[in-house]
DNA sequence: CTGAAAGCGCTTACAG
DNA sequence: CTGAAAGCGCTTACAG
């Protein structure tokens, strides 16, 4: 079964190849009666425009690539795809998926110069890869960076964010006014700008009340984040300061972590210890106890990285832009105030 | 900066253009020497091949379609897509996600007619819409079944399966040897052929063992699967049947909202409640308290699907084949035996 | 408002 | 083992 070509629609409406193009494209200066013929005639042929013929001749890729760290079935992740797939679709883009675990940026900027893609969405840890940036910049390769590691790096890019920092100072200082004095962190992959950033905000928090800085307090490792590494690390967090009353969470796996590790212990959330995340989770508002956390939108992130992805792929002299987006502080069950009697415990 | 073509490496290689595309595709017969020369060409020009190009002349798209159900960021799709993800690539595939929620079973098969994809992996829901059943049967599209919806439905293709029937049956079983009697279910999507044959398990457990069946404790409605269903419908179930000591999730992020609600409640899992998930995901081991679940093995069957698929579409002749992977029973800390004096609570 | 010609960068089918 | 020709199904650039 040949497939019906452009060639067959042009021959039953009695037009040139050049015409039917037209109607496919949307071009304006096609006569009513034309349009029609043609649009009857791909009706009836149940026409289908082939999508590599039309990228080919045309040079242009239509499609976005998402440059995402794993695992992908974080959620995190996993949203933002969801999310930069779907805007990328409702503006009539196809939307590509790499991982640098997987492939190394030669590969990806193999991608962009084999015409697959028209540009990038980096997230960390991709923002941060030297070798990625130097070439992405050489080439003049379009892309938008979410949570940039330093604008410097990506001068040429725009850039959607949040400000991790001020956002942990903020829930840090929230967790103070409970009356908290005693400060455990565990961060997420220690590498990753985000967390640098958000543990900067707990510091700055202390500073700003008084309260020392503790490095011991400080669980900070570079590795990859799962729930089970607040859980190891809440352990030890546990049992080398006893006098910790609260606990931040370089994110919500992680303090989903941390709060099991607690509860293992014996001690009760919150009433022993309190906890706070970063994200807000699909599952944050199930934990037991609901986590505090404080709100990421980091699907509507996605959707301006998209966004101003295509205005740069589209008119390339565009300057770069930088959208700062609000973070929202999300008060569930998971942090009070601290007891009394600290050693009862 | 126009890019480098075939063209381009064989003038600098002194051979033809034919020459060329068969180094690019290692077919065999070519000279050693010559090999060589086009080998260093393509090195010194940094050439990379067009993929467009490639995928019209050649009629292949190189490309398998994932149809999934939103959202993407639960963590059995999210999981299914990466591991989807990966096996394509590593077998020189790409990827393409689709979501019919977004475009409807026309345009996915317009796809595959304009030769975006060479064929489908359909999960549920996607694997239940007639008229895609119908349209992909009817053009000879090669796709393959994860958890099918009856085999009838899908003569043609492969598929890749759990018995969801006899996994809830024996997890059910592993609740009466604890010695329960009394029996809470609460399903994700009622319209999901899993969920319905993983009712049909529990009921097959209790009927076994001699319990009666009691409608009034079944919560099963057709609605989006999140964790605050097992929230609401828990709660309900707990103010109904004050009797039941355990309940069964018709997954784990219903079993985390089912737990929510029995904490909230004031009471304790298990030590007054049982209550027992399905699938094994990401957060399982880090709820509070850990779930007791079946281990859905989500990832190799994604992989298993990947290949069945690969080589129906490289030899359409190949019969289609049927996969049934095992479960495992995960015993964690949600369920133990039901207290003597229930009424205590 | 419409069309004829050339071309996008590869592969196919055939020949030698 | 290698190549010349034709073609995949569109769009571009130009002309009228």
């Amino acid at each position: 079964m040949a497939p019906i070509t452009l060639n067959d629609v042009a021959a039953r409406a009695g037009v040139s190849k050049k015409t039917v193009s037209r109607v496919l494209n949307n071009e304006p200066a096609v006569a009513d009666d034309t349009l029609d013929r043609v649009r009857q005639a791909m009706a009836d042929l149940n026409y289908v425009p082939n999508i590599f013929a039309r990228r080919l001749s045309s040079g242009k890729a239509m499609t976005i690539g998402v440059i995402v760290g794993w695992p992908i079935f974080s959620h995190y992740i996993s949203k933002m795809i969801e999310s930069a797939f779907k805007e990328s679709h409702r503006r009539g883009y196809s939307f590509s998926l790499f991982s640098m675990d997987d492939v190394g940026a030669d590969h990806i900027v193999e991608a962009y110069r084999g015409g697959q893609v028209d540009g990038f969405i980096l997230d960390t840890p991709s923002s941060m890869d030297r070798n990625l940036q130097k070439s992405l910049n050489t080439l003049h390769v379009p892309y938008v960076v979410i949570n940039p590691n330093g604008r410097a790096n990506h001068l040429r890019a725009s850039h959607v964010e949040i400000d991790d920092e001020e956002a942990t100072r903020e829930i840090t200082h929230y967790l103070i006014e409970l009356g908290h004095r005693d400060f455990g962190y565990v961060s997420a992959n220690a590498q990753i700008i985000q967390q640098i950033n958000r543990l900067k905000g707990f510091r700055k928090a202390l500073h700003e009340a008084g309260i020392p800085y503790r490095k011991d307090h400080i669980m900070a490792e570079a590795r990859i984040t799962v729930p089970v590494i607040g859980f190891d690390q809440g352990k030890r967090l546990l049992e080398d300061c006893p006098e910790i009353t609260a606990i931040i969470g370089g994110n919500d796996d992680i303090a989903m972590g941390v709060i099991r590790a607690i509860l293992q212990k014996g001690l009760r959330v919150p009433d022993d210890i309190s906890v706070v995340g970063f994200d807000d989770n699909y599952y944050s508002a199930m934990t037991a106890p609901p986590l505090t956390t404080m709100h990421q939108p980091i699907d509507e992130m996605a959707c301006h990285a998209v966004q101003l992805l295509l205005q740069r792929i589209n008119d390339p002299t565009c300057k770069p832009e930088r959208r700062l987006l609000a973070v929202e502080l999300v008060v569930r069950e998971s942090a009070t105030s601290p007891r009394r009697e600290k050693n009862l415990r």
